[in-house]
DNA sequence: AACGCTATGTAACTATGATACAGACAGCCT
DNA sequence: AGGCTGTCTGTATCATAGTTACATAGCGTT
């Protein structure tokens, strides 16, 4: 399918390109879809494609041998993953995994071009340099949280992450908030617990109802 | 101090340079000496110098505010800190501390000048590129540490790192132990301990010697 | 209703973190 | 030498978090 132009036009990235380089983009890219829950990325992979998310969102994560997860950052709407340019402009192995949060479109851009385009156009490098500061902020305020939190802070504020008012509801369960968080499921249930017991919070099957925000923002 | 021609040629991040930018360089940086101990830079700051090690060694640390401490990585000889980079070309604060190692002399650019530099000079953003991909592989290595790894298993490496051969002598204290690991002084402690009890490092006030290295690699 | 899959609850144990304090060592001074 | 002082290390105790194993509960399918 041919890219549409005015679609790269509106893309921040490419907001100072020039014609010719618009022309090059619409003409070497494509639009992809992937279902929820698909792997795009795994430790150690050479990254072939270059995308930029267009509707959907990408969960960016470290894994252990034994399967522990922790989420690095998400990738949203208009935004590229910091882990791939460097991987392609380095080129170096993608050193995380990722995988799609949702059903997913993404414009795909093969790498070799990429880093052509990279090394050409100064544009490019200046949106990548804002892009990359934003993202690894993200990766230190992660690391910030694992070292120095408590593990109910980071629940607490997790859950408020997700529901703006008492009465909310997010669907989650256990088991993937430990993967976000990097612990456990057993230690989740058993801070939930705690909150349910203090009436902050209800539970159920896949989904937590938020109760009491003063509760949580106090943890 | 006029900063000599030849040294900047040497550094790996001018190499490339064209002789206008060499003596931009070469009459609008200086080079400066730090003692051990001193603090370069605080979170929140904002970078005045960017600046690239000529001698001696500066360790990049986060801190929490009741004063635990991770190290995220080290700078070297001829190397530059991939935090300042972004935090100078985004325009945004330092999000960490830095603080000499060793005593340190380092080549020291004003950010407004740097910043115009990597804007004109694509030489200079390639350079920038390979460097901050090696440093934020450290990162993510440290994250992957601090995560996944069990504390006997860091501590080990940590001795491993340091100690070359059975015999071989580190000087340094628990507590600057648990200052890299971001950990507690007594937890190093009680592990060191252990390895002590089984023969694999002998103890001292201020130093370790390494006995068993096998023993070491195995944990 | 019976089944199977997944999510959650519970228990027991280990590892790590935090705090407090005691004792040991090194350097220094007299 | 003896004593002082600051730092480093050892030990104890308790709190928090991680691990493993297994039991129970919810929910859709047959």
């Amino acid at each position: 399918m041919r890219v549409d132009i005015q679609l790269i036009k509106n893309l921040p990235m490419f907001a100072g390109a020039n014609a010719s380089l618009i022309e090059d983009i619409v003409s070497n890219t494509s639009i992809k879809t992937f279902p929820k829950g698909q792997e795009l990325a795994y430790e150690g992979m050479n990254s072939e494609w270059f995308f930029i998310v267009l509707s959907g969102s990408v969960r960016v994560y470290k894994m252990s041998d034994t399967g522990k997860e922790v989420t690095l950052f998400n990738i949203h709407e208009q935004q590229s993953c910091i882990l791939t340019i460097f991987s392609i402009l380095s080129q170096k192995s993608y050193p995380a995994f990722a995988s799609t949060q949702t059903e997913l479109t993404a414009l795909m851009i093969p790498s070799a071009l990429f880093k052509k385009w990279a090394d050409e156009h100064s544009i490019l490098r200046d949106y990548i340099f804002q892009s990359l500061s934003g993202r690894l902020t993200d990766i230190l305020n992660t690391f910030d949280q694992v070292i120095f939190q408590r593990m109910d802070s980071r629940i607490a504020r997790f859950i408020l992450e997700n529901c703006e008012n008492e009465g909310d509801t997010m669907n989650i369960t256990h088991e993937q908030i430990s993967h976000e968080l990097g612990t456990n499921r057993v230690v989740i249930s058993r801070i939930l617990e705690t909150f349910s017991a203090d009436s902050a919070i209800t539970l159920g099957r896949g989904h937590i109802t938020l109760q009491n925000k003063a509760y949580l923002q106090s943890k």
